[in-house]
Parts: C-alpha cells; structure tokens; sequence
DNA sequence: GCCGTTTTCGGCCCGACTGTTTTCAGTCG
C-alpha cells in the first residue's frame, strides 16, 4: 500500500476488495453487503472524508458504523489497515481477477483455487483446456466450456459500452419488437434506461400474452450472435457488433401485461434503488417483487397498479424519473416531495463549444449554423481550437480575426439563428491562456480547456485551472477533467476546490455531451449546484451529426438532478447575450 | 456489519436460469 493517505476511492476500493475476501472466506453474506454499501457511501460523499474523520463524525454517515468507521480511519491515518492485510493473506491478489469472469463467484473461485491452485485468469483458461475444471465437484464439461467462451469475452470487452453505442443497439430492437404482433409494451430498462454513461449490458422489457412468439422471434433476430441462455420469460444473449462478432450482452424479459409496471421498475434498477423500495413496500405489509404486491399476513390490500407512477404513489412517493434510481437520496426526497424537476430536451436554446473546418472539425461554418437551426437551437457557439493545439490545427490570432468577421456578418444576414464567436482557447501548463486578453476579449465568450501536460499532480492542475478562471474573459471550463471513457483517466484534480473557484469567479462549467467523455461526471453535479454553479450543456461537436450529442448531455444532466434554471443555454436568446457580460463587467 | 416509532437482538429483497444434480447450489441482476 502507498505511503502517502489514500483519496476516498482508494478507501472505497479496498472496503470493495474486503466485500470480496470476505465471500471468498464464506461469510455472512450481510456482513459482504454492509462493506459493499459502505463503499458506495464513500463514493458519494459530499466533503472531504479528511473532515469527517477529524471532527469523527463518520459513523454519522449512513452504512458506516463502528466497525468500519475504526477501519477508515485507520486507513486514514496510517494508510494501512491491518484486517485487510490478514484476509488478503490467505489469498494471492491476482484471484481478484476471477471475479470479472461471468460465472464464476467467490465459492467456485474459491473451488478452484484450493483443488487446483488457479488464482488468474490465463490459469482458468489452462485449467479448463486440459480437463481438470471439469473433474471438479459441482462442475462439468458444459461449465469448463462456459468459462472458456466468458474468458473471451473478458478479453474482448474488457470494459463496457457507451451510452451512445447501446442506445443505437436498442433502438433498432425496440423497433423491431414494437413492430411484432405479439408485442404489447416494449421499453429498454437497466442502466440504459437510467441514462448511465457506460452500459455493461441491455435490458429490454416486453409485455405479451404469447411469450413464446416474442423470445423465438428476438433469439432470431439478425443483430444476435449468440444465444446465452433462454428461458419462458427470460432470455439472453450476445449482440453482433460491427465486426460481426460478439458484442454487448442483451436480456430479453418477457411478462403479462398486467406485470408490466412492475417488471419495469425491477429491471430499471438500480439494484439498491429496488433493496429501499422492497423495504419500503414491507413496511405496508407488502412483498414486492418483479410481477406485483403481494400483501403479507394482516396487512392492508394493495391499491391497483397500471403504471410506475402508481406504483411509486403506492409506495407514498412521488414519481422517480429513471435517471435518479442510483439510491442517492431520491427516495427520501420523493417521500417528501422535494425532487427536482428535471429539465427537458425542450428546454435546451443553444449551445457553445463547437468545433469547424477552421480547425479539427469537419464541417464548415454554415454547416454548423443550419444544423443547429435544424434542431431547433436558437444560438449556437462556435468554439475552434486555439493554437497551442496543433494536433487539432488550431487558429493563430489572425486567423481567429477572420472567423469573427464572417460570424458577425452571418448575423447581419440571417436572423433565424444567432452565432456566438468563440474560442476554445487552451490553458497553458501555468494557467495562463493561449491567446492574450486583447484578443479574447474581442470574442463573445472563451471556453477554456486543458489539452496538454495531464501528468500535473493534483496541487499544480487545480492551482492551473483556478487561475484560468480568475481570468475575466473566460466563461467557462471545457471538459474540467479530461477523462475519455474507457480510455484515459481523468487527470488529478480537487474538484471541490474547483467548484468553489467556478462559483466566485463566476465561471460555468461544462457539461460536455459527447458520450466519449460526459465530463463532468454526473456523480458531481449535486455538489455544483449546491454551491451555486451553473452547467452549460456542450456537444463539443466536430460535425454536424456531433450536435446531436446534446441528447446525451441533457440526459447526465437529468442524471444529476440538474433543473432547467441550473442550466445556462436554457437561456432564451435574449437572455444570454446580458449573462454572457456578466463576468466581464 | 448495520440498524432501530418493533431500538441492543434479530432481522437484513427476491426470483430466474444453468449445470450438475436426483432436490439444489451458485450466479446474476
């Protein structure tokens, strides 16, 4: 373990590696769920667990008693924490591995370790070539065969799905479901449906009275590669991906139409989102499960169900959209009525941070400006790379000169559409701009982003974007941390911190809509609007076809519980060319 | 290990499918 004090995630990642230990030693599986929920609470935590632990108060946090409050902060102080030490003794680290494989949980991990020492994935892999997996007790052919076919996925998928590429996937299947005379409901479900930014598998809902015709027609359908499992009522499989070849998982679940509202909250999730709501439904007496109510001896008989609202309003809640079923406090504000209205596609006018022929894009100005009117945007900012960006051939002040003229004379010539000029101007390795404020200044607003030097520890890249929003021409922060999905970490960065100097400086930041990224995190967004900042919802398009990635930002601003008044391009035209000054001024 | 208008013990959400079994354990969501 490090010497230097762990961060909050590392912390929940070892309360999660200890969940796991403590199933491979066959403990009491409440005993695994109380760490497993400890670490979620971490996870979301709304200050520093520094603070927390200095003024001890965090056994007050919700899943974290004494037990485990003790462990923290000895992990806190010490960096070490001796009861991980011992249970990691009996196990080698490289068995954690096992995990990830579909199939296989702590018990037959634990089987294979002890009957034939396999504690990683390539020793799965040799152990059920050579036959030996399947001599075990409890397992056979069918499961060495099965492991076989799960490594090779791991393999191929390490990782998971973006928003976007599932979203793709179940629309051309909900069509073609929806299209099937058998089909009454059909609604995708999981964290699709909860607008998640990565999609480890698809869920999709179908309400029938012949089953049988709806699984037989979806285990036939053309984008299915392989079937997994099938059932009555459940059937699963792999999808083609563009290669042909196996790709995203897809669970089919078929149920009567009566079941329908139930199934669909069940299968939304989240799997605590439904532990709380099980636990709610018992304190009326009521069992609650995939397919209905079912009142427990004495209690009072459930009211009729048609839809989740009703089903929520059974449960004395209001209505919880999707998009918040993380169990992240949604339920205790629905019992209170305190949910946020979450804002609509609709309410979007606009949007900034788009990219040209100028510099990296691939459409040319007027493209831009008739897609975005195409959309139905109001105002559109066009945000080209500034140029210490070369890669993205970025524009030298002369020619950032051009751009503004022919944004100005568009406006002279078309009224239907209002352009913004922008700049997404880098923000030097010291903080500093890439252009001087007399140029900036000449623009309508500045996005500024980091596209250089990540490695910066987090001191150094906070202090650096601090003083990129002391700047008084900077409207916003681009992409704040840098991450792409699946494929670069976000860079280190004290977020808090951030959000405190975005809201004295008045800076937005954005939400950056491109499903690669979705930067900033949904997760954070709470914390940003309780401290009083605003969120500009970006496409950072490079095309045409990339504006649509607004859908996306509108959905991880739902995600985040971010209302219509949170948003700055919910401004109508008028609006925004004054807010726009704001900061100057 | 956590939690409490049933409060310091005794609960803790619930069901489908698979594979290896002759009645069920393990895994998954």
């Amino acid at each position: 373990m490090k010497t230097t004090v762990p961060d909050t995630q590392e912390i929940a990642d070892v309360l999660e590696k200890i969940a796991q230990l403590l199933e491979l030693h066959g403990e009491n599986p409440f005993k695994i769920r109380a760490y497993h929920h400890a670490a979620r609470s971490l996870e979301r935590l709304s200050e520093p667990l520094q603070v927390l632990v200095e003024e001890k108060r965090l056994g007050a946090v919700e899943g974290i008693g004494k037990a485990i409050e003790e462990k923290i902060v000895e992990l806190v102080t010490t960096g070490r924490l001796a009861y991980y030490e011992e249970l990691r003794s009996h196990f080698p680290p490289s068995l954690f591995e096992l995990f990830e494989i579909q199939g296989l949980g702590a018990k037959k991990i634990r089987l294979l370790y002890e009957e034939l020492h396999i504690d990683s994935i390539d020793d799965l892999e040799k152990g059920c070539l050579s036959g030996q997996v399947a001599l075990l007790p409890g397992l056979g052919e069918k499961s060495a065969t099965n492991f076989l076919k799960a490594i090779a996925f791991y393999r191929r998928h390490v990782g998971k799905f973006r928003l976007d590429q599932a979203t793709l996937l179940a629309d051309f299947l909900i069509t073609d479901l929806r299209a099937h005379p058998a089909v009454g409901q059909c609604q995708p479900a999981g964290s699709l449906r909860r607008r998640k930014e990565s999609i480890g598998d698809l869920d999709l809902l179908v309400s029938s009275k012949d089953p049988e015709a709806v699984n037989s027609f979806f285990l036939k359908h053309p984008l299915v590669s392989e079937i997994l499992m099938q059932g009555p009522t459940k059937s699963s499989v792999y999808l083609k991906n563009e290669e042909g070849e196996s790709g995203l998982q897809c669970d089919l679940r078929v149920v009567k139409p009566e079941e329908f509202p139930f199934a669909l909250l069940y299968f939304t999730g989240s799997k605590e989102h439904n532990i709380r709501l099980r636990s709610r439904a018992l304190e009326s007496g009521w069992s609650l499960n995939e397919y209905a109510f079912t009142p427990q001896r004495d209690a009072s008989t459930p009211p009729p169900v048609h839809s989740e609202k009703e089903l929520y309003a059974a449960l004395k809640l209001d209505f919880i959209p999707p998009e918040l079923r993380e169990d992240r406090g949604e339920i205790a504000a629905a019992a209170l009525n305190k949910l946020p209205k979450l804002v609509e596609w609709t309410e979007l006018k606009g949007t900034f941070h788009c990219h040209t022929k100028a510099s990296d894009g691939e459409n040319t100005l007027q493209e831009m400006s008739e897609a975005a009117e195409e959309l139905g945007l109001e105002y559109l900012g066009i945000a080209d790379h500034s140029k210490s960006s070369v890669q993205a051939h970025g524009l030298h002040e002369k020619e950032l000169l051009v751009q503004i003229q022919e944004i100005r004379q568009r406006n002279q010539e078309n009224k239907k559409i209002h352009l913004f000029a922008g700049s997404e101007c880098d923000i030097l390795k010291d903080g500093s701009l890439d252009f001087s404020n007399e140029i900036l200044s000449q623009l309508d607003y500045v996005v500024a982003s980091v596209h250089s030097s990540f490695t910066l520890d987090e001191a150094a890249m906070t202090q650096r974007i601090i003083r990129a929003m002391e700047n008084p021409y900077v409207t916003m922060i681009g992409h704040l941390t840098g991450r792409l999905l699946f494929s670069r970490e976000p860079y280190a960065l004290n977020i808090p911190a951030i959000l405190d100097a975005a809201a004295a400086t008045k800076t937005l930041i954005e939400l950056n809509a491109n499903p690669r990224r979705l930067d900033l995190d949904w997760r954070w967004w709470s914390l940003a609007k309780e401290k009083g900042v605003l969120c500009v919802i970006n496409p950072d398009a490079h095309s045409t076809s990339g504006l649509q990635h607004l859908r996306f930002g509108i959905d991880i601003a739902r995600k985040g519980g971010l209302t219509k008044e949170d948003i700055f391009n919910t401004a109508s035209l008028k609006n925004i060319q004054t807010a726009l000054q704001k900061k100057r001024s």
